[in-house]
DNA sequence: TTAAACTTTCAGAAATTATTGAAAGTTTAA
DNA sequence: TTAAACTTTCAATAATTTCTGAAAGTTTAA
């Protein structure tokens, strides 16, 4: 296999991957694209090569430079940007996590501490059934912010990777 | 604030962010609706508090019932179903993750083993680099997965959640 | 049996989300 | 300045996903 073909293969399988990950296909495709090449591309180069339009590329890029998964790099001499990937898989793990403890957990957490301050009325069974979802799922929300905080000690440090590995 | 109003609040808030969950809204709404209950309730009161279609209510549990988030119920004397959230969030926890696992992970491993078992041809540093992504991306899978094993013993072990509240 | 009570299916409609591409905006070199 | 090189925006369109509801299927009681 050539390894454009194989470099094809990750781009667009990362695309239809990026579906599940709740990520969109073209900014999965980028994504895919940026990673497999150690430097940096530039617009016209990745609409080329993943054969998007120049909005959806600016767009993608840019929503990827949110997530801290890729970084602008201009050339000495040259007009145009280039884009990098964060190559470091740690990094972009604990990026990928951070961000979605921001847009998925926070919230979570802002609606349950909404209705935990509200005095509710009504059946009192009924009332204590639901507020006692409310605490548990609060408690769940905590739990996985530890495991991510967990998740970067991890990252950063080999000895607790394998102390992780052993008790699971 | 009337308990009905809270629950409703619930329902809806739960339902968008189910979205960003990568779950449909409708199957958050019947899940945040049926964990609000203590008892089962049947396809046609899911309906009338969620209003939604008879068809959607069935397609939304039956996918609820695959998560292994909701059972069904029968209750002697009555001919129809009721249907029943599981209200222990450690196992709800687990059964998402685990689901997860299943969608995620997994189509992940078997891209990374079909491109790593392929013999590629091109310009050596380019393929190196290729490959080392893969092997970093595989390396990534197999710590999300014991992060997730992990999860599960915490869960059944307050000894070591305690541990994991320390040093993370 | 049959008919009422209930569940499932699925083609089409609606809603949502992603993508395009042309026009507007910005920067730089001369 | 200006014009070429490049980036950004956004209204229109396309693609995808979700939802509806009626029809078909199943189960149960009599």
């Amino acid at each position: 296999m050539k390894l454009e073909e194989g470099r094809s293969k990750f781009i667009q399988a990362w695309g239809s991957l990026g579906s599940s990950w709740g990520i969109s296909k073209s900014m999965a495709q980028i994504h895919a694209l940026l990673l497999s090449y150690p430097e940096g591309l530039s617009a016209d180069e990745i609409m080329e090569q993943v054969q998007l339009s120049r909005g959806n590329v600016n767009t993608n890029v840019r929503e990827l430079i949110n997530w801290r998964l890729v970084r602008k790099e201009t050339v000495l001499g040259e007009r145009k940007e280039f884009f990098v990937a964060l190559h470091d898989v740690h990094s972009i793990a604990q990026n990928i996590m951070e961000e979605r403890k921001r847009r998925e957990l926070e919230p979570v957490r802002r609606l349950l501490n909404e209705l935990k301050a509200a005095k509710l009325e009504g059946k009192k069974e009924e009332i204590e059934h639901f507020q006692s979802l409310l605490s548990d799922l609060a408690d769940f929300v905590s739990q996985m912010e530890n495991l991510t905080n967990l998740m970067t000690k991890i990252n950063n440090n080999n000895y607790m990777k394998k102390l992780i590995k052993a008790i699971s």
